[in-house]
DNA sequence: TTGACATGTAACCATTTAGTTGCATATACT
DNA sequence: AGTATATGCAACTAAATGGTTACATGTCAA
């Protein structure tokens, strides 16, 4: 989960998602492309094994060519063990803070949610 | 976006926002509470200005105590502009990469989505 | 088999990050 | 007024991060 996190924290990282969500497949060679003009292939295939760790993208041998896919299920998770619960209570904590720039309520009394 | 990104990437501030989900308006002393063995009060406060900078919480002054708010609005940004698009082709990708480990397909041919 | 191509590994460097300690300032309480 | 409390700021440090260059390995194709 955190190296999820950590993975998605790079822009560099979240364009190579970017590309590899447009096109499945692409070879080290083709995802440097775009970032000819602003990186070595060294630069990005460490981006590369950082997004394999956090199993971001699978990649597939064939002969001498390393084909990356992305896989969407840690961001899956990370929707749904994560952004859900806060989205969830949006409107709950949009409303607190209302009222605390209001002044009527410093803090939101009796209304723990649990850990649970 | 990317400050959002770079700040959910530590799990110390995460679970400062986990706190703040659990309940609103704490002043800085209360958040310094749960971390007293494990960080100092100015680490937090480093912490939490970059959650503010992210604009992941707000703050309300009341006398010399700073409450802070969680603001959920970022986190949904991402869900929204973000997340929803991968989530979106999930299935898709899972079936490339599936055909791809299968050697049907080395690359996903004639289906890019483009980026409009 | 030899050369070109695709990827890998290693050593190094600058900057950022996450933390520290020490001191300063502002507000509340008696 | 004087003291305790709540927060802020600055300088410093160690480690992680994002990048580089140089060299190595493995595979395809003439």
């Amino acid at each position: 989960m955190d190296a999820v996190f950590k993975a998605l924290a790079d822009e560099s990282r979240r364009s190579i998602l970017d590309h590899l969500y447009n096109q499945g497949g692409l070879t080290l060679g083709d995802i440097c492309e775009p970032f000819v003009e602003s990186m070595s292939r060294q630069a990005v295939m460490k981006h590369l094994k950082i997004l394999e760790e956090a199993q971001l993208i699978t990649i597939v041998w064939s002969g001498r060519e390393k084909h990356h896919y992305l896989n969407p299920v840690p961001i899956h998770a990370i929707q749904d063990r994560w952004i859900r619960k806060f989205e969830k209570q949006r409107m709950d904590a949009l409303s607190a803070l209302k009222h605390a720039l209001e002044g009527t309520t410093p803090k939101t009394k009796g209304k723990k949610h649990g850990s649970s």
